[in-house]
DNA sequence: TGTGCTTGACTAAGCGCTTGTTCAGCCACA
DNA sequence: TGTGGCTGAACAAGCGCTTAGTCAAGCACA
C-alpha cells in the first residue's frame, strides 16, 4: 500500500538537499565555522527553509551525528556476527570499520570530530552510542584472546588502538588517493592481525 | 604606597597568560566555538588586551599551531637518532610521539583538528611541517624494512598506522584516565614493534 | 632630587558587520 | 479554497576588532 509518494516528492528531496549540504560544510569547514546561509545556499534555497525542516541548525548536526553513529554500530555488530573464528571476525570487524570511514570520511569526520557542539543532552545521547561502539571492539579483542588465538599483553590497548586506526582515517583520508577504501581496509585487517598477535593465516 | 597594584608585573606573563587561555579554549571549544571575549576573560583582562600581543584570532591559532608542529617534528627527528638498531629506533620514536601527544594532548588536538582554521597562507607553511613529519616516519619504517629487520607487506600502511595511533591519542586522551603518557607510550611501542612484523626483543 | 617627556601595556566603549532565528505573506498544487 | 513548502525582510544578540585614552615606569637633563 503505497501512501505518501501521491504528492511531489519535492519536500523530502529539499530536505536530503539540505541535509547533504550541511554535512559537506561541517565537515570541510567545523559546526561553528559553518553558518545557516552556508548550507542553505549550498543547497540553493534561503536560509529561512532550513527552518521549514529542522528546529535549529544544531538539530541538523545532531541528526547527522546520530545517523553516523547508528551506522557505525550496525557495521562493528553485524561484521562481529560473521561466520568463521575470531582472526576471521577481527578481520571483518576492521575491514567494515575502516571500509566506512574511508568512504563515508565526509561525514565520519563530524561524526568524530564535532561532539563538542552538540547540545548537552544529544551530546549524552551520542556518548552512549560511542561507548558501545567501544565495547564491541573490546569484545573482539577479548574473544581472541579467550580463545588463545591472540597472543597481544594488553588487550585494552590493543583495542584502543584498533579503533584509533578506523577513526583516523577519517581525518586523513582523500577521495583519488593511492588507495581504494576496499585497498586500504584489506591492508589494515592485517595490520589488525599482527597488532593482536594472532597468527598470520589468510 | 601603592593605591592598588592593578598593574601586571611583566608583559610576557600576560602574554603567556593568554597563549594559555587560548590553547584551553581551542581545544575544548574549537576555533570558530572561541570568541576573543571567551580568551580574554580567562586570561583576566578586556578583550583589546589580545590585540596588544597578537594581531587577530587567527595569529594566536598559528602560532600554536606551529610551535606543536615544530615540537613534534623535533621530537619525532631526535627520537630518531637514537642510538641502537631500527627496532630501538623505531621504538624510540612511537614512544616519545605518543607521550607527547598524550602528555599535550590539549594543545595537540588544536595541532591536529583546527588545520581548516589557519589563513591560507599559514595552513601552506604548516602542511610542509606536517609533510616532514610523515616523512620522518615513513623513513622509520623503509630502515627496518631495508635492513632486513621489519616484515610488514606494506610500509606505508604500516607508517599511516602508526601516524594515527599518535595523533588520535590527542583525540581521545584524557588527564587521570587508566594509563599515563609513559606507560600508554611503552605499550603503543609493543603495538608499534608488532604493526612492522619486528621480531618482539626487548 | 625633582621635572617633564616618552613609551608601551592595558581598558572602556563601541563600531560595523554577521550570526541564528522568526514571521507575514506568496505561490503551486490539492 | 485550503494547505504547506518556501521566501524576503528583519530581528536581537553577539562577533572580531578599533579607538581614544589612562596609567606606571623609564629616561634625559637640571
Amino acid at each position: 500500500m503505497t501512501t505518501t509518494p501521491r504528492r511531489a516528492a519535492r519536500p523530502e528531496e529539499t530536505r536530503d538537499r539540505l541535509y547533504a549540504a550541511a554535512v559537506e560544510a561541517f565537515a570541510t569547514k567545523g559546526f561553528h565555522g559553518t553558518t545557516t546561509r552556508d548550507i542553505a545556499a549550498a543547497a540553493g534555497m534561503s536560509p529561512a527553509a532550513l527552518y521549514v525542516h529542522h528546529r535549529s541548525k544544531e538539530e541538523i548536526l545532531y541528526r547527522i551525528s546520530r545517523r553516523g553513529h547508528e551506522t557505525t554500530l550496525g557495521i562493528v555488530r553485524s561484521a562481529r556476527a560473521t561466520p568463521g573464528d575470531q582472526v576471521d571476525r577481527l578481520r571483518a570487524v576492521v575491514r567494515e570499520f575502516v571500509t566506512y570511514h574511508a568512504r563515508a570520511h565526509t561525514s565520519a569526520r563530524i561524526v568524530n570530530y564535532e561532539l563538542a557542539a552538540l547540545a548537552p543532552e544529544h551530546r549524552e545521547e551520542i556518548e552512549t552510542l560511542r561507548h558501545a561502539i567501544d565495547v564491541e571492539m573490546q569484545g573482539v579483542v577479548r574473544d581472541g584472546v579467550d580463545a588463545g588465538l591472540f597472543t597481544c599483553p594488553e588487550p585494552r590497548v590493543a583495542a584502543a588502538a584498533l579503533l584509533s586506526l578506523g577513526v583516523d582515517v577519517a581525518r586523513w583520508y582523500r577521495d583519488g588517493g593511492a588507495w581504494s577504501p576496499e585497498t586500504l581496509a584489506e591492508h589494515y585487517a592485517d595490520v589488525a592481525v599482527r597488532v593482536v598477535g594472532a597468527p598470520a593465516g589468510r
